[in-house]
DNA sequence: CGTCTATTTGAATGTACTCAAAAGCGGTGG
DNA sequence: CCACCGCTTTTGAGTACATTCAAATAGACG
């Protein structure tokens, strides 16, 4: 399966010679996966960090009210999956699923841990990876606690365009912090204008 | 000033020699601040990312209604600041100033990449730093969405029963989301019961 | 003390939710 | 190709959680 995506994305940050593209590549388990299908489930302890090579997949969880609560999109390019089983292999809270069909390159935990062992320049990568997601969390943060629903359901759509072919309605209004009923009804007086 | 703090973070996650450690708190600019003093505007470009040796900071944001919104607290052994302008070297959007009469250790941008480039050990450092950080936004974002005003309130107690000595009830509403009068309801029914 | 800020209280209001039901839409099988 | 089924989206009425505004009270600090 095509590795290009990836190794773009790696090399934005750090160079790789033909010997560490070849054992990073050989790391990842190329997988497809079709609409609905989950990659990891909530309850089980999360064995791979996602990176998504085409389609959509959506991290989330999933409250004691059976109210599903979205913690990512992630299209072609982004990494998803849920950091804390992954990193403490306890039990995941999350579940992650295709919204479409998709294309996948898993990322063992151990193998990340010797990637890391082997070619530590690797921690200049994921650093910068995480660095960045901790900037996007910070900022929806913000927004989640200072902006409407309509004001977070516009700055979602100029930010994510390339999502609205993919994800459902009911999936945006998660996203945001709402529910279905009153995404509608915000759509809706959006129109009327 | 003291760096057993930091030192002891920072081997936490990685081992240092005596030249690294010497080096490595070389860079480091300790600064006390007291009660109200401001590390960070908004507006201006973030010089530095920020370690609490004692005391406690927060960094806010302040939105067009004039509205602070509480991004982090960082008590002892916490870093904070503003990482998007910090790496980005772009306006700040939020505001750091002390809680408390505070020791806290300035790490400055172009020092912080030197580090880096010169002791690439420390990509791991904060590659963990970055990642663990990520994992409290991600349960932070949940929580917001998922909780009600009462049972934030609730976990925020169990969760940094340490910050109540430093933080205003105000700025405990400001972070979990609420005005500082509901706040204040809250709290009421949780004793009337 | 007196002043300034933080916290509490109450009434009126608004934003978003719940529940129930209808309408729309896509896929599947006869 | 159309009819049906299941799921998504919309609509409406009633409700709940949280806000706004105004004012009183309580605390902290010089």
């Amino acid at each position: 399966m095509n590795t290009e995506t990836i190794l773009a994305s790696v090399r934005r940050y750090i160079s790789l010679n033909d010997e560490e593209t070849e054992y990073f590549t050989s790391l990842l388990l190329p997988t497809r996966v079709r609409q609905h299908d989950f990659i990891e489930q909530n309850g089980e302890t999360t064995k791979y960090f996602i990176y998504v090579t085409s389609g959509c997949l959506m991290t989330y969880f999933t409250d004691k009210d059976a109210t599903d609560h979205v913690i990512q999109f992630a299209t072609t390019g982004w990494w998803t999956g849920d950091l804390a089983s992954f990193t403490r292999q306890q039990p995941s809270i999350y579940a992650t699923k295709a919204l479409a069909d998709s294309e996948v390159l898993l990322l063992p935990r151990k193998e990340m841990d010797n990637l890391l062992e082997k070619c530590p320049k690797f921690e200049k990568y994921f650093r910068t990876i995480f660095q960045n997601s901790l900037i996007t969390h910070q900022n929806r943060l913000i927004q989640t606690l200072s902006a409407t629903a309509e004001e977070r359901y516009t700055a979602f759509g100029q930010k994510y365009p390339s999502l609205e072919q993919f994800v459902p309605l009911k999936y945006i209004a998660s996203y945001l912090g709402i529910t279905p009923e009153f995404l509608s009804k915000v759509r809706r007086k959006m129109m009327d204008r």
